[in-house]
Formats: C-alpha cells, structure tokens, sequence
RNA sequence: GGAAGGAUGGGUGAGCUGGUUUAAACCAACGGUUUGCUAAACCGUCGUACGCUUGAAAAGGUGUACCGAGGGUUCGAAUCCCUCUCCUUCCGCCA
C-alpha cells in the first residue's frame, strides 16, 4: 500500500507513475478523501478536547455540555471513519508503481532478457514431454489425480517422488548453507490480515482456495505461495535495524485456484492448483532493496547453475509485474518439448508496498522509524524444476538422469526408469 | 470438546470498591556528571499512530487516541457490562 502522506507531497508524480501500472481508478479522488479525513480530525479533536477538560473540571452544571458533545464526537467520528476507509479501500486496490529501471510496457512482449545462461542441449531423437515420460514411467498419474481430486493435480509416484523430495531438499540446503537464509516449517494456512498483508487480498481473492470455517467470524486461506507466510512473520512489529536483513526460506506446497487461466498449460503439471516451492523471502533496510534483489535473483539461479539446467534471466515490463511489485526478474528455464523457456522463478522487490501493508517498521540508526523492504522468489519452483530435469536428462529409452547435484540426496542412484 | 484463571509501555509489574494516574515502581536501554580505566553512585531521556503548527533545513511546539480487539453504560472507563481473539492450568480426545 502507498503511504498516504507521499502520495499527498508529491501528488502529480504518483499519479503519473501509477498510470504506467494499466489500471483504472479515480486517482484525484484520493486527495479529495484525504482532506476532508483530515478535516474532520481536526473538528472532531477540537471537541474532544473540550469534552477532556469538562470532565477534569467535575462540575455538575457542566455535564449537559458535555453531553452534547459526546453526540457531536460520535457524529464526526462516523463521517471520519466513513472517509477514511473510503480512502483505504482505494489505497489498497492500487499496485505497487514500478522502479525507475523497470522498462514500461503493456504486457510480456515489453521484457527485457537480461542473460541466458548454460548450453542447450541437442537431442539425437525427439525428446519426449514431461507428462509423456512421467506417464511412461507409470510415475505421474493425472487420471488417479482427476479420480481423488479433480482436474489440475497429480500423483508422482516411486522413484520420481523421490526425485521430488530430493530437488527441495537440495535447494533448502543450498540456501541455508551457501545462501545464508533461515530454514523455516511454516503454517500452510493464513487469515485475512495475512493475505492482506502481502496484497493477495482484497483484489485476488477468486484466486485463492478459502477454507470452509465452523467459525464465521474469520476467512482463512491456504496459502498460494511461503512468501505469504514467511513475509507476515514481522508484520505489526518494529524491527531494529541491527536485525536486518532477515532472510528465509521455507518448502511448502502452494495452493491456487488459477482462476482465469482455463485452457492454459492444460496437458502435464506446468499450471496445478496444488505444487511445491522453495521460497525465498528477505526484509531489507530501504535503501538495499535493489541490491538484495540481485543477490535473491542469483541465488535462485546458482540451483539451476548447479543443476547444469539452460535458463534465462528476464526483466519484467511495469504491465507484467505482479500487484505488490516495483521490480521483478523472472528466471525461465529451457523446456526442449515445448522449445521454450518457460518460468521456474519469479524474484521481486516489493519496496515499501508490504510493510505498509503489515504495518512492518524498523528504527534505524537515528531512531527514525522507517518502513522496510521486503523480497521474495522463487528458489525455485519445485515442481518445474521436476520437469525441467525430467526433459531436459531424459534418454531416448524413456528413462531420465539424475543430475549428479541431487546423487547425494537420493542415494546415488545414477538413472530413474532404469530396470 | 469441558472447567477455571489471565492479557497493562522493550521486560517485570501496581492500579481494577469508576474522577490527584498526567498509567506508579523496578529492570533494561540511551545521554550526561563523577572517575586513571571499569564498576558504582547521581541527574536526565525513555512508546506508537494520526492531526495541526514553527522552521529554508536540521530540529522543535502542540492536540487527540491507544492498558489484547471491537462494541456498550456514564458528565467521566485501564477500572463496570457484552462479544470476540489469544495465552496459562486442569480434564477428555488425539498423530
């Protein structure tokens, strides 16, 4: 969410910033909500502030005053509250604006390929799909999946669970070890604050599974990525800067309803409502966002690095960008039945955007107290990267390679499919 | 699921028979005095949010709210009432 009182010195520049984001709100109107909560502040203050000394003085004759403006206060402050989460409502529909690096655009066709990294590898056959290979294997089920469940899940059965298992472990080792982050075994489930908190809500909520409450007092959600979880560990505290950066990681599964997305990736287990992810979340002083965003984006990649997978890095375009985001950079690793690259990683900095939210704070040197950064990506997506090394280690026999980074993690068997 | 008790500033913890509480006191922290250095002692500072205001700025001044959250009673609520959330203890169930 943008702090109300930036938007306030620096109205003109917001509004042209915020257009580059397509969206299609009355922008002026949020100066007009700001001046008359204000206003209405400052009556209702005044009064209160006659009310407080009545009430010190203990005087009889005074009481009916005082009456009277207890009505006058409730008045006021019903106004004041009416404006004020008018205003909130809008603030908190708006996306994040974009960083002064990031290049303008409509959509995908404005990124930017940053570096493409690592050889692609050319097949003597024709290399089979995922789902192909999985199905071969008898080791991917999507027909048991649409019996359990329904459509969009799968079963990964035998010695490709294992791969599974071993790819997140691989990455969380990577990241506590090498990367120094903080391994973390959160809850898979958030309430409303939560996902308000990193701006899942309130513009996305088709988006997300709701879980069905005896108590109806409060939503809960099952979570569509760690970063949900992980970012709102600090949200309603103040951080001392001593503290920063904080960085953690955490494997979980995420869950997304993919609303608006039918027809798409259909075939296979690119797009599920259910998938694993290592996930990698920094809260950074303000002034390191950037920096910290690179450091995340190179993190994400030293996995596909040392999983000798082909990938590239992209910079997204301000109409790609996800809501919270002021600059993301997605890592797309090379899927050779598709003949493409497709997204394995999606690292952003979310600036200041989602502390305003958590209502996050930290005191720096100087004892100001000032919002946070905070970050998250991918590090990386589980079940891509399972496809990814499905595809890209497959041999002509259907069987696939272990890559000699995850040996470790699974016994040292050299070959799945191999029997 | 049943029963009981609790939630006060960074921490400990009074107040809780409504009006000298403007939330005491202690600890921690920070600044200062003293000191050869450390310690001790003494003095001072010590929350957050929002509004208004002085100032070029740095930095001030001032008002209101906040005692888990939200409502209510009252001229007046940390204190009384209601709802909710969370925590502790005991019982039951359980991986």
């Amino acid at each position: 969410m943008h702090n109300i009182k930036v938007i306030r010195q620096n109205f003109d520049e917001f509004k042209k910033k915020i257009s580059d984001r397509n969206i299609n709100i009355d922008i002026d109107k949020i100066l007009l909500l700001d001046k008359e909560n204000r206003d209405l502040i400052q009556k209702k203050e005044n009064l209160e502030k006659e009310k407080k000394e009545i009430s010190k003085k203990n005087d009889k004759s005074l009481f009916k005053r005082s009456k009277e403006l207890s009505n006058l206060i409730n008045n006021l402050t019903n106004d004041q509250k009416k404006k004020k989460s008018d205003l909130d409502l809008i603030l908190s529909n708006l996306p994040n604006i974009a960083n002064s690096d990031v290049p303008i655009g409509k959509d995908e066709k404005s990124n930017k390929v940053i570096e493409i990294k690592g050889e692609i590898r050319k097949f003597d056959f024709k290399p089979k799909s995922h789902a192909e290979l999985g199905e071969n294997l008898n080791m991917l089920d999507f027909d048991l999946a649409s019996k359990t469940t329904g459509t969009r899940f799968v079963f990964v059965k035998k010695d490709l669970a294992y791969l599974e298992r071993a790819i997140s472990n691989f990455m969380i080792d990577l990241h506590t070890q090498m990367n120094g982050y903080t391994e973390i075994s959160p809850p898979y489930i958030a309430n409303s604050n939560t996902m308000f908190g990193t701006g899942q809500l309130p513009k996305f909520e088709d988006d997300q599974f709701e879980l069905k409450l005896d108590d109806k007092t409060e939503k809960k959600y099952l979570i569509p990525t760690a970063e949900v979880i992980l970012t709102n560990m600090v949200k309603n505290q103040i951080l001392n800067v001593r503290d920063l950066p904080l960085r953690f990681v955490a494997s979980t599964p995420c869950f997304r309803k993919e609303a608006g997305s039918y027809g798409k990736d259909t075939k296979g287990m690119i797009r599920q409502h259910q998938f694993h992810k290592v996930e990698l979340v920094s809260i950074v002083s303000n002034d390191k966002c950037l920096e910290e965003l690179e450091r995340m984006t190179d993190c994400a990649s030293m996995v596909l690095d040392k999983l000798n997978l082909p990938y590239r890095k992209v910079l997204l375009c301000s109409g790609d960008m996800g809501f919270s985001a002021e600059k993301t950079y997605d890592i797309e690793v090379w899927i050779p039945s598709e003949n493409t690259y497709r997204e394995i990683s999606s690292c952003s900095s979310c600036g200041q955007f989602q502390a305003t939210r958590m209502k996050t704070r930290y005191k720096n040197d100087k004892d100001e107290i000032l919002y946070p950064g905070t970050l998250n990506g991918s590090g990386l997506a589980v079940g891509r990267t399972l496809i990814a090394i499905m595809e890209n280690y497959q041999n002509s026999d259907g069987s696939i390679n272990v890559p000699d980074a995850l040996k470790p993690y699974m016994k040292n068997i050299k070959k799945i499919g191999d029997n």
